[in-house]
RNA sequence: GCGGAAGUGGCGGAACUGGCAGACGCACAGGACUUAGGAUCCUGUGGCCGCAAGGCCGUGUGGGUUCGACUCCCACCUUCCGCACCA
């Protein structure tokens, strides 16, 4: 690279008006000897005793002024707080001062998902009650947040294992009961031996345990409650489109596909010889279906063991089914070979009126469709592999519209894309998508089929058998049934004294006094429910409870939260893209059709922060690297905590934990402390005079670069927390003023008192989202009598943060030759003049023609020549 | 396999609309101050060649568009994430 260089007359390198070299010394000295050391414990401990004393955080609704709500992810209490919360934290800590600064009413609360396993856990091996366990986390964790000087409005502080919150979570559930969008089947479930409870589709993983990855998920069929998801599936997956400013665009691609939505048709084939039974398939290309050359069964489809009655090899088959199931594949086993077994039975093509040979197979899904799927070898990949394997014939009855035509024996792989029909009996010639439509119509009318559309969604079973959650208000009676807990006796307390053994069903079927009850209908004798509700129920409207946390009458004031809703901006974690946000989705909806909310989606703009990292791989115990946020606190101070959160990466991306880079941090704020304090002094005293709209020709040169630098840096930092999001980028432009402002020491020399303490007050108010004990503490040593919060961000005037002058880069044929100065708004002939002129320029053009010149304005000139 | 994100110095990262690649920070080196410095302040720091002036190379790879490409287009490689026999 080229070494800088100055203007001519200028010290290389060195900024034009920069103290002379001999200075530094002097200054070196003096700041040693005069100014205090930075010392954030102290600063932090002051200012936040300050802010709780005054409420500086507390917002409450005022209608007419305009409102932000931001909000970080529930935690769960688990007793600390971890880089990953400080992030996020960071982050939304730093959007709700700068909003409080814009003007904003700034709604900002924390609270804890406080129910949930771990308790019962922690209950077993200590013998606590989860209640202490839970309250004492909640307790250090608040305390760290507390040290951290988070701008939450605590008043809002719910936790949602105490009755007054849960017993809407139970009021929610007999709103969704009387609608019929609660209701309980016996159905097969996910079952954790581990967890001895039962875990949404959600919560499997790869066959295992969300929570124990290496446990696999074992079927059980128990009675459960659901909540009718699916009845909104496709307001879920419709109003997707309003959130397509403001949410993350893989967000939205992982919930579209979570909903799966599929076009397509059911259809009806006989079973060849017994006309009164049939077996319905859902496919999608119902145009294939004349290809169609087997009917494929899921190998625990409940109409197996019917196809093997009256066979003379039926308990051969039975075997081969039981093995089958065996091998049904699961998600890990993918690359796992396809298997299956001819039945011995046939169906009847409707359509074509030929039969066909039903198969049991292991890759056909049980829960999804029907279960049963027509084999269309030709057209489809999976169906192909199948009959290559096992010799089926393969027929072929689409060709593509354009380019080769495809013939059975030649196919080396499923042709599943759209083309023209052949082969098709009174449908041949027909295009694809033609064919669909006409197809299904004609199977609806001859009465055996219909046009269909089926999600891969499905009801959220919200039954666990645990003990710390939310009670089911649901009670039998022998005489009346399932009666609901009518809503004058909620909330269904949990009872305190319950043995958590960890074995069996729910610990509530051993308390009698909370299982026998009275009937609200007849008066007779009941039993209650004894399941409790899926922790992401707690979660799944929580936000709404922010806006009116202590109401006792109902979950919310439909006022308030229409004052404060939407959230404007909602920051977590990427791994609750889907369950939480689905399932919060899903609430809102509800809540609108109760009349109890008249948006169609809670969160404006969502947020997914980057993971926190050490030694490239994710914090966690298992792995010994975490960083605990107190012991940060403790030793740097939390405005350095803060600083690097967001200096390190920008906030997206996942972030490297460092210890050089946060005492890197450490060190900017110390000189940011000592640049202040070294001037405090003598300009608190002073009135900043505001030097926006001043005539220019009344400022001292030195007073135009401080007031450019300035005002360059209150636009970039602005545009950092208006349009980019890139806090990293924030801090870095503060950096380079911080350091312009060291280059241009001492500063009462040459500038007036009343300039440098305006340019020590912007640069305080751009830091103090950022670092906001130090820039409070900062404030006041500038004399300014009133905190921060009531300050107004720093404004920014365009004619201040102008270049008076600019370096041209001067290129031949697209190369760096050389470099020329322009004054702002120079004309582009004198530009270009000053540029064929340069000395380093001339002897590139000598004995050449220019063929073409370039002039951006205030940025270069480019000359091509032959 | 499908979908998404991303590949830039020794490291984290910057470059906003196509216009000086490497801002800012870390690390490192030199200097100042100092009894001392791992504090502070100043300076330097992509690679190669050169005493220097300067030159050449350089944003995963290969092409293309353009006066000009980290940025746009095409093809490919690698990494991470999500989904995955969803009929």
């Amino acid at each position: 690279m080229e070494a800088p260089r100055g203007r001519p007359g200028n010290p290389v390198g060195r900024l034009p008006g920069a103290a002379p070299r001999g200075a530094c010394r002097a200054i070196a000295n003096e700041v040693k000897r005069t100014v205090a050391e930075y010392d954030p414990q102290a600063i932090e401990r002051k200012w936040q005793e300050i802010w709780e004393r005054a409420g500086a955080f507390d917002a409450d609704a005022e209608p007419g002024r305009p409102k932000y709500y931001v909000l970080e992810m529930l935690p769960y209490p688990s007793g600390t707080l971890h880089m990953g919360h400080m992030r996020n934290y960071t982050i939304g800590d730093a959007v709700a001062r700068y909003k409080r600064m814009r003007g904003f009413n700034v709604l900002h609360p924390l609270g804890w998902d406080s129910f949930g396993l771990p308790a019962e856990n922690a209950a077993m091996q200590h013998n606590i009650h989860p209640r202490e366990w839970t309250n004492a986390n909640i307790a250090q964790m608040k305390a760290v947040c507390r040290r951290f000087g988070f701008s939450y409005d605590w008043r809002r502080e719910i936790s949602t294992c105490e009755p007054e919150y849960y017993r809407w979570n139970q009021w929610f559930f007999l709103k969704m009961f009387e609608r019929g969008l609660a209701y309980r089947k016996r159905s097969r479930v996910n079952w954790c031996p581990k967890c001895q409870t039962v875990l949404a589709n959600e919560q499997v993983v790869d066959g295992c345990c969300w929570r124990h990855d290496t446990t696999p998920v074992e079927a059980k069929d128990l009675e459960q409650w659901f909540l009718r998801t699916t009845s909104y599936a496709d307001a879920l997956l419709d109003d997707m489109k309003l959130l397509e400013d403001g949410w993350p665009e893989r967000v939205l691609i992982m919930q579209r596909n979570w909903i799966g939505k599929s076009a397509g048709a059911r259809v009806r084939f006989r079973l060849a010889g017994e006309p009164n039974v049939s077996i319905e398939v859902f496919t999608t290309r119902i145009d294939t279906i004349y290809g169609a050359t087997a009917l494929l069964l899921a190998p625990d489809h409940s109409l197996l063991p019917k196809l093997f009655e009256g066979q003379p090899n039926r308990a051969a088959l039975e075997a081969q089914a039981s093995d089958l199931r065996r091998h049904i594949l699961r998600p890990a086993e993918m690359a796992a070979e396809k298997r299956g077994f001819f039945t011995g039975r046939y169906v009847e093509n409707p359509f074509s009126g030929e039969p066909m040979p039903i198969w049991a197979a292991n890759f056909v899904l049980s829960e999804y469709g029907t279960g049963a799927v027509m084999c269309v070898p030709a057209h489809d990949q999976r169906d192909f592999e199948f009959c290559r394997k096992y010799e089926l014939p393969i027929r072929v009855v689409i060709q593509p519209e354009n380019g080769d035509q495809i013939s059975a024996d030649a196919l080396e792989s499923a042709a599943a894309d759209y083309g023209r029909l052949v082969n098709s009996g009174p449908y041949t010639g027909l295009g694809s998508e033609e064919a669909l439509v006409k197809m299904a119509n004609d199977a609806e009318s001859r009465g055996f089929g219909i046009a269909e559309t089926i999600f891969r969604l499905r009801d959220w079973g919200i039954s666990r058998q645990r003990y710390w959650g939310t009670p089911i208000p649901i009670l039998y009676c022998e005489k009346c049934g399932v009666v609901p807990v009518p809503e004058n006796e909620l909330p269904v307390r949990l009872p305190a004294n319950v043995a958590i053994t960890g074995q069996g069903s729910s610990p509530l079927a051993g308390v009698p006094e909370f299982v026998n009850a009275t009937c609200p209908r007849c008066g007779g004798r009941a039993r209650r429910e004894t399941d409790t509700m899926d922790t992401f129920v707690d979660s799944s409207w929580y936000f709404y409870r922010y806006a009116d946390a202590q109401n006792d009458r109902a979950p919310f004031d439909p006022a308030k939260v229409a004052y404060w809703f939407p959230i404007d901006q909602y920051i977590g974690g990427i791994e609750h893209a889907i369950l939480h946000l689905i399932y919060s989705r899903f609430f809102c909806k509800v809540m609108r059709d109760l009349k109890l909310v008249d948006h169609a989606e809670p969160v404006s703009r969502l947020f997914s922060q980057g993971m926190v990292q050490k030694g490239g791989v994710a914090m966690s115990k298992s792995r010994g690297n975490v960083v605990a946020a107190m012991d940060v606190a403790d030793r740097y101070g939390c405005d350095t905590g803060r600083a690097y959160m967001l200096f390190a990466a920008p906030p997206e991306k996942d972030l490297e934990w460092s210890e050089q880079g946060i005492e890197g941090c450490s060190r900017f704020l110390a000189r940011v402390f000592r640049l202040v304090e070294r001037h405090g002094e003598r300009l608190a005293v002073v009135q900043a005079e505001n030097a926006a709209g001043a005539d220019p020709a009344s400022l001292s040169e030195k007073e135009r670069a401080l007031l450019r630098k300035t005002h360059q840096t209150i636009k970039r930092v602005t545009d950092d927390f208006e349009i980019r999001w890139h806090f990293n980028t924030s801090i870095a432009a503060i950096m380079e003023l911080v350091n312009e402002l060291y280059a241009r020491e001492p500063l009462e020399e040459d500038a007036r008192p009343a300039i440098v303490k305006d340019c020590l007050d912007r640069l305080v108010c751009l830091l103090s989202p950022l670092a906001p004990h130090l820039a409070e503490e900062l404030w006041e040593r500038l004399g300014h009598g009133d905190g921060l919060a009531a300050v107004r961000w720093p404004g920014f005037d365009p004619e201040l943060a102008r270049e008076d002058e600019y370096e041209i880069v001067v290129q031949i044929n697209g190369r760096v030759r050389g470099r020329v100065f322009a004054e702002a708004g120079l004309g582009e002939q004198e530009v270009l003049r000053r540029a064929l002129e340069d000395p380093k320029v001339v002897p590139f053009l000598e004995g050449k023609t220019i063929v073409k010149t370039v002039v951006v304005p205030n940025r270069l000139v480019n000359l091509v020549v032959r």
